[in-house]
DNA sequence: AAAACCATAACGGCGCGTGAATGTGG
DNA sequence: TCCACATTCACGCGCCGTTATGGTTT
């Protein structure tokens, strides 16, 4: 078992980044010592591994943490993948380094095509999409494919309207408790508008958001936009829902 | 002479980029139309590639602008400099590609040194340093380098601390217009100052500053946190004074 | 008892993306 | 009269670096 420090030494990724990457999901220590230091194993090492190819290609902390959370995610057509991305930019340093040697022997003809990663990002959108793709053999998101295909981007907007007005219900019967009929009536309301408009929510799935909401960062800070502390409450509700 | 949309097409640098490189001064065109359309001419361009060199090695904006303004600025060594640092990133890719291969076949040793970049940053590190060394030989560094050589952590902070001082002095006297006695004095003050503390102050240099002054985001924002269109200010009452 | 480590929390900065509101040119 | 282009704000985000403050381990 490692600590932070360790780690950091052996991956020359910052104490800093560790913690972040702690906060928002990305990649979490395996076990915590009893004062809260975080104790990283040597499986977890396998896994940084895998999370700094996927940073070495310039993928966003957010995708990949999807990318690899995604159950089918496959490894090895991942190794593969970045192989083709990484040849490619190392294709256009070569590029480069041709067109800084022209440029030294006095060829005065501007180019700026070498500069160009265009064809790197189309490869890496198209292997993000294959994740997802990927990701649409799971049965929620099957039935949130098909329930969302015929969505224009007016009922998106409705749709995130909707959402805020049952998030801004919860903010307002926050001070009731999160054992009272008022909050369980609206986290009923809740798993129910998700089964109706996004995906089939069961209690199961209810508990993972439960989670999701107070683990991922962005959906915490999204959701106490409303009201600071709101996201645990609703975490919270949701637990009590569930059993 | 191009637009910014024809320079972004050309060159993959978006729209907003140009902007910003426009407004932090590392690359404004050499005109404006009438209505305030930016004007790109050819020889703005090839500037333009070699930022786009700095950029693909990671050199922050500024240092690129410090280096590029640099009088002293060597453009073959520079391109020689770009070379070996893209050569490095090129290999280190090589060693990743290898590191893929290797896990490809089954080979769990985990290994994060052909994620480090340390070698690069090192190098790059002397190449700013370089081209610092370089500054160096104009007569304000020479004196800046002879009257801040013996400076302790403490002494910058003393003297950031009196700077402050002397900006709260023209916030106070904003009202009373930049040809007045009082903000005429606070600009000779200033000069004075700045010949003491940091490098010989000709009227020349002082000028210099006043565009820096607004054509630098940087020092716009900063000094405008003492008073709301400060720096302007400052800028003006020092054209006043330098005639 | 000091050093070297750990934690969380909060602020900030870079390099733009992304509108919004408005004007210009063909 | 469009339409695509241009302008200037202003807000925000991703990815941490950087203190500050205080606890823990050796």
């Amino acid at each position: 078992m490692k600590t932070v420090k360790q780690v950091s030494d052996l991956t020359g990724i910052s104490v800093r980044a560790l913690h972040h990457y702690d906060k928002i999901g990305l990649f979490k220590p395996s076990a915590y010592s009893d004062s809260g230091y975080r104790l990283y194993s040597d499986e977890d090492l396998k896994i940084l591994q895998q999370i700094l190819f996927f940073k070495e290609l310039d993928f966003p902390l957010g995708e990949i943490e999807a990318i690899m959370n995604n159950p089918n995610f496959d490894r090895e057509k991942a190794l593969l993948s970045h192989k083709k991305l990484l040849t490619l930019k190392r294709n256009r340093l070569n590029k480069l380094i041709k067109l800084v040697d022209k440029t030294l022997k006095g060829d005065d003809t501007m180019s700026f095509s070498e500069f160009d990663i265009s064809e790197i990002e189309k490869l890496q959108k198209q292997y993000a999409d294959e994740a997802k793709e990927m990701y649409g053999n799971t049965d929620e998101y099957k039935t949130f494919q098909e329930k969302t295909k015929n969505y224009s981007k007016n009922d998106w907007a409705t749709l995130y309207q909707k959402i805020e007005v049952i998030f801004d219900k919860f903010a307002n019967v926050m001070d009731k408790g999160i054992d009272s009929k008022e909050v369980q009536d609206l986290v009923k309301e809740w798993k129910n508008f998700i089964s109706e408009n996004l995906y089939k929510c069961s209690n199961e799935t209810l508990l993972g958001l439960s989670k999701v909401y107070i683990d991922d960062e962005r959906f915490t800070k999204n959701i106490d936009k409303h009201k600071k502390g709101l996201a645990e409450f609703i975490s919270e509700s949701i637990k009590i829902y569930c059993k």
